[in-house]
DNA sequence: CCACGGATTGGCT
DNA sequence: GCCAATCCGTGGA
């Protein structure tokens, strides 16, 4: 059987934390989406922490819009945007209610259902043992491979459509930390999560 | 109504 | 390493 049914989810009293604290424990849990019987699941292994209250570079920082309410919502929830004319990233909504907080997962190590996201994100077989590699290393390229888009953001992360699994990292990982990657605004809080030496992580 | 640019990616040089 | 693709959320007129 597969590995990530009938086990514990993270509920909302993990998420309804304060920002960086969920930010830093979410590495090594499990994202999973269920489609009917199918089960796509990854390790979180890079995140980065967004507060819309003092960052600049939260999509909250200027007030709520349409785009972003949810990250005004109490923690557990799944935030979904659309980016550059291409790409969907997805976040986990947590810290206090009305602030605007998340964190944005940037990088999994796949661990189930990998041949549906081959395919979901390429479209064709593997070329190479190398590609697995390139699969999930990246907040769009997560999103492509587990196939979620704006449709899902607001959903309930303690739910049965796409949840969180409890996994503790193994012994020997260590978390790294840095600045975020892509931004143009406090560029310098140091709010990028992962872990470190993984071969899934969007940057070495 | 219109113009701007982005929490990225992948292809080409 | 550099840059175009691509579209829609956002903000100003």
């Amino acid at each position: 059987m597969n590995t990530t049914m009938n086990k514990t989810r993270l509920n909302k009293k993990f998420y309804n934390r304060e920002l960086l604290t969920v930010a830093i424990e979410l590495l090594g849990n499990i994202l999973v989406k269920k489609d009917g019987n199918k089960i796509l699941a990854g390790r979180i292994v890079e995140v980065e922490a967004y507060n819309g209250d003092t960052d600049s570079a939260a999509h909250t920082f200027t007030g709520k819009t349409k785009r972003n309410e949810v990250m005004f919502n109490e923690g557990g929830l799944l935030y979904v945007y659309f980016t550059y004319g291409a790409h969907h990233c997805c976040n986990v909504v947590t810290g206090i209610e009305g602030k605007g907080t998340a964190v944005l997962i940037r990088a999994v190590e796949p661990s189930e259902g990998i041949d549906t996201m081959i395919q979901n994100r390429f479209k064709r077989e593997l070329f190479n043992a190398k590609e697995i590699f390139n699969l999930t290393s990246g907040p769009g390229k997560v999103c492509s491979a587990f196939s979620i888009i704006k449709n899902h953001s607001g959903i309930d992360l303690t739910g049965n459509k796409i949840y969180l699994v409890k996994s503790k990292l193994k012994k020997h990982e260590k978390i790294g930390v840095s600045k975020r990657i892509g931004i143009t605004r406090s560029v310098d809080l140091p709010w990028r999560f992962f872990i470190e030496d993984n071969p899934y992580l969007s940057r070495k």
